[in-house]
Formats: C-alpha cells, sequence, structure tokens
DNA sequence: TGCAATATATAGGACTCCTATGTATATTTG
DNA sequence: CAAATATACATAGGAGTCCTATATATTGCA
C-alpha cells in the first residue's frame, strides 16, 4: 500500500531534510533507500521528484555537495549547512503543527506503538 | 500563523467529506467558517480551491445538493451520498495511517492536550 | 550475455490549490 | 442612510509540487 501521491505534496522537502540533519551526509540514491525502509514501502520517492528537489535545496543554500567516485560511479553527497538545519527544524515543526491540527479536524486519536 | 499551503494539498477533500460525514447537511460558506474556527484560523479555505472541491465531490457523485432561499439569498447544502460515506472512512484511514508514517520519519512523539 | 541494482539527471505533464475577479444580498456601523 | 463588512456562490488563469518517461552509465550476478 502506498498513499495518494497528493499527500506527500509539501512534505517532500521536510523528510529529506530531516534525514540530512540525522545523518550528516547522504546521497540521493541513499535517501530513497533510507525512506522505503523507514517506511515499510509505503513512500517511495521517485528520481523525478528527488534529484529537482536535491537541486533545489542546494540553491536555496541549505545543503552543500561534494562528489565521490566509487569505482567510476559518481556518487554526490549532500550535507546540511547551518541555514539548512534551522529550516530542518523549522519544517518538522510546522509539520508536527499541522498533523496535530489535523488531527483535531479529523478527529483521530493519537496513538503510540 | 498558517501553514504553506503545499502542506494542504491531498487532504482538502478528506476535510471536506469528513465535516459532512459530522454535520449531515451543510452548505459552502459554513464550511469555510467552521475549518477557520475548528483550527483557530490555522487553516482558511479558500472559496477558490472549496467550490471546485464541493462541485468535483458531486459529479463524482459522493455528495448530493439541494437549493435553498434565504431571502433572496441562495443557499446550496451538501448531504454525504453512501459512496461518499464510505470515501470517507477510506480517506480519513489513509490520512491516519500516512500522519503515523511521518512521525516515524520525522522522529515525532505523539502529544495529547 | 542479459537482467537487476546502483546512480544521476531533466523535459514535459498532471494534479491540486490559490489569486483575482465577478455577481448579488444582508447586516452592521459611523 | 451611506459605506463597510459579512454572507454566498462561481470560475478563469496561474503557481507550485510532484510524477512519468526517458536518457545515460557503471556494477554485480546468474
Amino acid at each position: 500500500m502506498t498513499y495518494s501521491p497528493e499527500l506527500l505534496k509539501g512534505t517532500l522537502k521536510t523528510i529529506v531534510l530531516k534525514l540530512l540533519a540525522d545523518n550528516k551526509k547522504m546521497y540521493g540514491y541513499e535517501i530513497t533507500q533510507r525512506v522505503k525502509e523507514l517506511t515499510l514501502d509505503k513512500i517511495q520517492i521517485t528520481e523525478g521528484s528527488l534529484y529537482p528537489t536535491l537541486h533545489a535545496l542546494e540553491y536555496e543554500k541549505l545543503v552543500t555537495t561534494e562528489t565521490e567516485y566509487i569505482g567510476k560511479r559518481v556518487r554526490k553527497y549532500y550535507t546540511l549547512s547551518a541555514a539548512g538545519r534551522a529550516k530542518t527544524k523549522e519544517k518538522v515543526v510546522e509539520m508536527t503543527d499541522f498533523m496535530r491540527t489535523m488531527m483535531v479536524l479529523l478527529d483521530i486519536q493519537p496513538k503510540l506503538s
């Protein structure tokens, strides 16, 4: 089961930022795999959305990049900047607040486990 | 404080359906006010997104409509159909599951109060 | 050798919501 | 009583975000 694609809208950037905040340094493909794994295949980020998102983060100076070669294969690592770390915090807070509001609206009980 | 507009994407239909499920019969303007009130002004649904959404729900046979006159002013009431009730349940479940997944991803603790 | 996995990238399009605008009635306030 | 605000619906055009499809190339495995 995967979610309606619209649900992801507005959350992709937050997810990527949060992963980078927790892992210091990641590359694109690794991010897609990590998300897939952490969400038990429920969220699968496509390349078509991830790479443009990463490029946008770079353009906004929220991440810095470094290229590495694994044999002959290129790998591009992304690392959060100070601004990126601040933005991550901000985005996570907003998402948290939004979800709390949605729970009230939809009359959902928060459930652990 | 209002949320980034992208966050609402994919959730508007669910919100409208849920309100109709809880209230039997509502009209457009009433929905905007109810959402504003329930979310303490954090979510403000605009007419430009609400009315097309309501028309879409009608087209999909998830709601039925009846027009009423308050003096000379038109008021269009929306009521959930059986299919609409089923769809609401489905949407709320999906949203709940999605939020739970996001909480894991973003390492958010559910909090009451 | 051929397929799957690893790895990045982009053009074009789909979808969803918002801005801006239009129309009209009802109520409140200065 | 005039003006502003609230009530009430509607739509065209546009902005933003993500996906599909495609392209390229290396690596590992059967």
